[in-house]
DNA sequence: GCCGCTGTTTAAGCGTGCCTAAAAATCAAC
DNA sequence: GTTGATTTTTAGGCACGCTTAAACAGCGGC
């Protein structure tokens, strides 16, 4: 006589499934609320049919709210368990960072495949061995065991701020290769001190103080940086 | 204009093709030769058309050569890749064992989802960071990278021995949960001088000697125990 | 309010990796 | 060497996750 465990039996995600939550997290985030299947097969370069397939599977088993034509929103369950995706992709990205000494522009891939594995014990150990660190090699907040993840420096994108405004570069959005190697060249470094001078309305440009120098960066480099102001 | 990037494209292998490859590696080792689908099946704990399906499609893809009904052997090209997924297993189980803390009974499973992510580049530095580990926590030898495995210690199964031989304990071929918490109970420890008192013929259980205790080991345990021998 | 454009969904198909059930080959017994 | 038991393979089916192509919904322009 066996239990009746089919009842218990919690259906673990796939790992695409937690790829498109992660997905969704991450777009509900810089979107303001929902997010279009467009969206989604845009960030997770798939096609359209393929996100509205997914989106559909994961609205059917809870993790997602979703009306056809009008786009999807995580549900609490399905906020949850992005979170532990996002926790354990951080923690890997600051293992491999810190223990590993990949380059922060290598660590985001091997820690997609990382992320994957999920045993909360694994977690918690990789979390103690790495002396519970708050951010990863992005500036990005880990979240904690519990799901919290709160963010004191309340970082904003570059893009939003004023001439004149002051703040430190202390995250960036974008993990992929291009971006990071660029940010390398152009010595914007995290923790930086930045200061806008400038705006340029036409293209959406900036004109910031980095030390003694003054670089200028596009809009789509400002929309990328993440800032504390201090003042 | 692309370079015909087809030809070079080598097809990376997925989870699955690599267990099964890992697997007709093990098999082949602790067998003569030839390994049969209905053994691949019993192993993987899959059904024997599942193992023939397998069989095929890495007969089809060279990794294996495989006569229908006559079982199969890796190619060169398959023990290479097996050795590989091998050696990723062992370092990850070095891993989680040294540096996560994690008991020897509890590292299998988890290395058996961490072996699969394969970057040279990522497994290479793991083993610097153990610092070229020889041997994983069931005593069993790291291929290096080259794909050498050699064990100067020249282990052999227990079952093997007779009266008076004399030896270490090295190794373990089996790294069941149900296995290695027997070996905690009966304070069989990796390393221990062993020393064969009597064989029962009856049912090839084995009396041996362990420091000042004399423990009687059924045949089952002897063929799972690895010893160096000493005299 | 209709038209067409864009965005989204459905339909049909494919490879992977598993299953069950049925057929076929091997091997051992006589 | 034929027979019968055992092993192995084939056939057909299913879930996943992707694709292309076709159908469909929503929305701005007129």
């Amino acid at each position: 006589m066996e239990p009746v465990s089919a009842a218990i039996t919690q259906k673990s995600l796939t790992a695409s499934e937690e790829n498109y939550l992660k997905c969704l997290y991450v777009l509900e985030q810089s979107q303001n609320g929902r997010v279009h299947t467009n969206d989604v097969a845009a960030y997770m370069h798939t096609k359209a049919s393929s996100a509205t397939d997914m989106v559909q599977r994961l609205s059917k088993k809870g993790y997602v709210h979703y009306r056809a034509y009008h786009g999807a929103t995580l549900s609490k369950k399905g906020t949850e368990a992005a979170v532990q995706v996002v926790r354990r992709h951080r923690l890997w990205e600051t293992f491999l960072h810190r223990k590993l000494r990949f380059r922060w522009d290598e660590v985001h891939a091997l820690a997609d495949q990382l992320e994957h594995i999920s045993s909360p014990e694994l977690t918690d150990r990789l979390d103690a061995l790495l002396d519970y660190p708050k951010y990863d090699p992005h500036g990005e907040p880990i979240p904690s065991a519990n799901g919290a993840v709160n963010d004191p420096r309340n970082p904003v994108q570059l893009s939003t701020l004023n001439a004149g405004n002051i703040g430190r570069i202390v995250a960036v959005s974008d993990h992929s290769q291009d971006f990071l190697k660029y940010l390398e060249t152009t010595n914007l470094i995290l923790g930086s001190r930045i200061e806008v001078n400038r705006l340029q309305a036409f293209d959406g440009s900036m004109h910031v103080q980095l030390a003694v120098r003054e670089v200028v960066l596009s809009e789509k480099v400002t929309e990328r940086l993440l800032i504390e102001v201090l003042h």
